[in-house]
DNA sequence: GAACTGATCGGGGGGATTATTT
DNA sequence: CCAAATAATCCCCCCGATCAGT
């Protein structure tokens, strides 16, 4: 159990959402915001294998995400989702990932600035994490790759953000 | 402030919906509730029968438009909302403006180009207008005031907006 | 000369390209 | 010495403040 603090006004906005008497607040919150999200697996039922994936197909096909056209934007979001998916793993694989001399990942904005000369680091919001981003889309590409492999996650999920990745290929022709 | 008690899993399902360092719970909140639900007002005021403009207070409370840094985003964005609360009323407000060369709103590219020499039209999406770009952000306000206005918008809408693209006040003084 | 309007141009970010290392 | 992998320079483009013109 973790104790949040909230306004008085909301509590009581939470509070008049109670279902049944002595509901708890997790109770009702989880069903005030699964309302929007399909939420990550309720309490009682096992999730089924593939459906805890539902975090990133939501996020790919967020407005947030869609409305965002830079690469970097998009690379960050998406690293924010994967933190959140499981920090733990993510942790494990950010720790192993990095260039030659630089470092890709760390908590803080520092690590990152003495590893190479012009490292650019950017913070994932949302999370402890900070990013290289001075690297190119294949780059990019490459460290999401690895995390998500390293994270075990889906083959066919790591494809489908490389895709999002790859250049606007020319539908033209082929 | 309240203090509730919920599980670890949606404790950190909260957390990762942080948007900025620092943010307090009850703001993470506040946003994912009133995505869904147009939350109880804000502190105060009662729904009075002004409900009609939810559309706008809505756009400028929705991810979309916040997460939107640049003034030129926000500003097209605003501006696709207008057309489409009244595109009647918008088209007559839009025909009425211009400076004393340039064009600043038209149903093409080429009007405004022609209308000056690096006008730099933009297309407001969800719309068949375009408008110029090339201005500071002093004019995009005045184009957006006079179009409100001239849309009988009312008078506390228009300065809400007006506040929001002010330059962000150094809070640390005043 | 004051106010208003236009549009040049500096700053900054993104990331392809090029230099460097392995 | 060549190829592949990695780093980081630097060009391009966007934004919009600032300055020039009306």
């Amino acid at each position: 159990m973790k104790t949040i603090e909230i306004d008085e006004e909301l509590y009581q906005y939470i509070a008049g959402q109670t279902r049944h008497i002595g509901e708890d607040a997790s109770s009702i919150l989880r069903r005030l915001l699964n309302i929007n999200l399909h939420l990550l697996s309720q309490p009682g039922k096992k999730n089924q294998p593939e459906n805890h994936y539902s975090v990133f197909t939501d996020l790919l096909t967020s407005d947030t995400f869609t409305n965002e056209k830079s690469i970097i934007n998009r690379f960050i979001l998406l690293l924010g989702t994967l933190y959140n998916y499981n920090p733990t793993h993510f942790s494990i694989a950010a720790t192993s990932l990095h260039g030659s001399k630089r470092q890709y990942l760390a908590k803080d904005k520092q690590s990152l600035e003495i590893s190479g000369k012009n490292t650019k680091p950017r913070e994932i919001i949302g999370t402890p994490y900070w990013v290289i981003s001075n690297t190119n889309t294949a780059r990019k590409v490459y460290i999401l790759e690895s995390i998500m492999s390293d994270m075990g996650l889906s083959e066919s999920l790591i494809n489908q953000v490389i895709d999002i990745f790859s250049p606007p290929t020319n539908k033209a022709n082929s």
